[in-house]
DNA sequence: CTGGAGGATCTTTTT
DNA sequence: GATCCTCCAG
């Protein structure tokens, strides 16, 4: 079956096999049964998806309809869209390429009945969900101190990932929880929504009860392709392995050394089985690196050795030379970390770095913050990727509301947001009235609140609902008459929402405004009105400023995926990376996941990579001391030149070495005069410390001493970065 | 019903 | 230190 013309095969040929080194042609062609990629960082794995893609179209072995990829964000998606249809020459259309989460919907939305929706379900985010879960504890009597709500959902959602309905849930550990989460799903389906779990969950459901709906996608999907494998939850790998059943043409890619989801219910378990699981499977290990120094390299691979199960690959280079050993600098406080990649960042550019290549990564987000200040006084320009998307903000989401309202009558969750926003005097007195109505008669709530505001009894709270639902009436009638741009404008307007923020003098009042403007132009490029609400909940990003010329700042998680000239792992302390609460979590699981985040951060560094800690840091309030992180040490040092914050050099480059500076070092030409520190200190010995004046030992654990300072009291100090007095 | 005071909490994040 | 939530007085 040849889906192109003659004359278009020879044009485009193979030659996009012709670039490719011989394990990556042997991941596009092999594309019978099942087969893993496990791809390192940097070997060029986007690539060979996109190659895969377009060489099963190119070939003629499957219409795009019969072709299933899944990524795991919308962006990734929305970029192999792109790069498959550069291959063709023409767009793919007509793939199943998207998230897990949007390929469920477009299946639920077919048979939403079976699974006791109606297709036009709404899709509740996180907010939703906690606003919903806190509604059945009060109405449940349970105490909130006692039963978080944010707990409760984090074990429903465990549930989920692992693709456990109520019923399947096994009693005993968490009781409370496994019958709050069937009053959840109750809650649900009378608000007609689901959760994202549910939306896998779902479509689990569905393909059991119905067998002869999946057995038409097992035969539709002759082709199935899964980027980072290694982050999938059991849900997503059972979704697979039943659409897989038909074709056996399932091919993921991932690498087990990048699985940093652990937390949000992946398991690094499906990618070590894979072989299990399905088998026969060719698996190829994609090593080359194209993106890094051999530096860097070594000091990621190195890093990355600490931890035990792994899947183990070698990855080597030829491309781009030895390069810089990574810089570790220590510095005394996290002001003075901020101020010295500061500095960094300017010499660099002055050597003509562009500051798109420039990324500073971070563990938390607050860490961001001392790094904005410092560039707001110097005047870098940067962006902060990752934090709040678009439609999280309170604005988006109250005018989201009203609109899911106008097209979902019973979305109670909508109703109760926007019911006294602007205020129209329906407090919470009037809301648990309704509530209770609406459980004794069996309905929703706005439906109650609409009985109730039309009995005969007066009432300010009845007129304000009572006017409330005219106005909602008004809207609506306008939906099959007027274009929905206009409408949506209307009802912000005669809500009197506008207004509020018109009238609201709090600095933030204009952004929002001016957010709101936004959304109206992205609700213009939609036909209809549910479509935009889907495309919202599910796909919607920050349309950042890609384009300009920032330094890039972010976690280390949003760094996924992505590469830089420069990199700069902020932060390197114990008490914050490892985080700690990763490892009581999970303890050794947890610490290799942290190490998987170390090596995640490494290695997006092309040219250079910089790490930096600090022996005081800012956190919740007041000052905290730190040491630096374990996985300094973990790092070869033969790759890596470590100066602590007196400026001296720490570890020993072996032999013939040389380094190039990366900035120019002001303060550090004195290097090789200063003795580094290395004595050994006994009990009551008198020190000097840089920073802290002179003091007292007064315990030693290791290399830490703990020292009595005469002017600053008790601190935790590493002995290299004291002298004998 | 509203607004202000006081208290608890603060890892990571996509859908 | 900041933000979000709860509780209480008006």
């Amino acid at each position: 079956m040849a889906l192109l013309a003659e004359n278009e095969m020879s044009d485009a040929g193979f030659d996009y096999l012709s670039s490719l080194n011989s394990p990556q042609r042997l991941a596009v062609e092999t594309t019978e049964g099942p087969v893993l990629i496990l791809a390192g960082a940097g070997t060029g794995k986007t690539r060979v998806l996109t190659t895969r893609l377009a060489h099963i179209l190119m070939t003629g072995l499957a219409y795009p309809g019969e072709v299933l990829a899944v990524t795991f964000t919308n962006k990734a998606a929305q970029e192999m869209k792109g790069r498959v249809a550069h291959l063709l020459g023409r767009s793919a259309d007509g793939m199943w390429l998207g998230t897990f989460h949007s390929l469920c919907v477009r299946i639920l939305r077919r048979y939403a009945e079976a699974v006791g929706l109606q297709s036009n379900f709404t899709i509740l985010d996180t907010d939703d969900q906690l606003r919903l879960l806190k509604q059945i504890l009060k109405a449940e009597n349970i105490d909130e101190k006692q039963h978080s709500p944010k707990m409760i959902a984090s074990v429903i959602n465990r549930w989920k990932d692992r693709g456990l309905t109520h019923n399947q849930v096994k009693r005993g550990e968490h009781d409370l929880a496994a019958n709050i989460y069937q009053l959840y799903q109750e809650r649900l389906s009378i608000l007609n929504a689901a959760d994202f779990g549910d939306l896998l969950l779902h479509c689990l459901t569905l393909f059991k009860n119905q067998p002869e709906v999946l057995k038409s996608y097992q035969s539709q999907f002759k082709y199935m392709l899964v980027d980072e494998y290694q982050d999938t939850n059991v849900a997503q790998y059972l979704w697979l392995r039943l659409l897989a059943q038909g074709s056996h043409n399932l091919c993921c890619v991932g690498d087990d050394d990048q699985s940093i989801y652990g937390w949000r219910g992946a398991e690094v378990g499906n990618i070590l089985k894979f072989e299990k699981d399905f088998p026969g499977a060719t698996v190829i290990r994609l090593e080359q690196n194209y993106r890094s120094t051999s530096h860097i390299l070594g000091a990621a691979s190195g890093l990355i050795a600490h931890n035990a199960g792994r899947l183990g690959k070698t990855l080597w280079t030829d491309e781009k030379g030895e390069g810089e050993p990574l810089l570790i600098r220590g510095t005394w406080d996290s002001g003075d970390e901020a101020r010295f990649i500061g500095d960094e960042i300017e010499s660099l550019q002055r050597q003509g770095e562009s500051l798109g290549e420039m990324a500073i990564l971070v563990r938390a987000g607050f860490q961001t913050r001392e790094f904005e200040e410092r560039f707001l006084k110097l005047g870098i320009p940067y962006r902060v990727i990752g934090g709040l998307r678009f439609y999280e903000r309170l604005e988006i989401r109250d005018a989201l509301a009203y609109l899911r309202l106008l097209i979902q009558p019973d979305d109670g969750l909508a109703f109760e947001r926007i019911i006294n926003t602007p205020r129209r005097g329906i407090g919470e007195s009037t809301i648990q009235a309704l509530h209770v109505l609406a459980r004794e008669q069996g309905i929703s709530l706005p439906r109650a609140a609409r009985y109730y505001a039309e009995s005969e009894t007066k009432g300010a709270a009845r007129l304000a609902l009572r006017k409330f639902f005219e106005d909602m009436d008004r809207w609506r009638s306008m939906l099959d008459t007027e274009p929905h741009v206009e409408i949506v404008k209307i009802v912000l307007d005669e809500s009197g929402y506008t207004t509020m923020w018109q009238e609201d003098k709090s600095a933030d009042a204009p952004g929002r405004l001016e957010n709101l403007k936004e959304l109206v132009l992205a609700i213009e490029e939609f036909q209809f009105l549910p479509g935009f609400l889907e495309h919202v909940s599910l796909v919607m990003d920050n349309n950042q400023q890609a384009k300009e010329d920032m330094v890039n700042l972010m976690t280390l998680h949003s760094a996924k995926g992505l590469e830089f000239n420069t990199v700069f792992l902020a932060g390197w302390e114990e008490g914050l990376f490892p985080h700690p609460k990763s490892m009581q979590d999970s303890g050794q699981a947890g610490l290799e996941e942290e190490r998987r985040l170390g090596y995640v951060g490494i290695s997006r560094a092309k040219k250079r990579s910089i790490i930096t800690y600090c022996l005081q840091r800012r956190m919740h309030k007041g000052w905290q001391t730190a040491i630096p992180s374990r996985f300094i040490k973990e790092i070869p040092n033969k790759h890596m030149i470590h100066i602590n914050p007196n400026g001296a050099e720490v570890n020993r480059l072996g032999g013939t070495s040389s380094r190039t500076p990366i900035a120019d070092f002001r303060n550090f030409k004195d290097i090789y005069e200063k003795p580094v520190s290395f004595h050994t200190f006994e009990i009551g010995d008198r020190i000097f410390h840089q920073k802290f004046g002179y003091g007292e030992v007064i315990e030693i654990d290791g290399d830490k001493l703990n020292i009595e300072f005469d002017h600053s009291g008790n601190k935790k100090i590493i002995a290299d970065f004291v002298n004998k007095a």
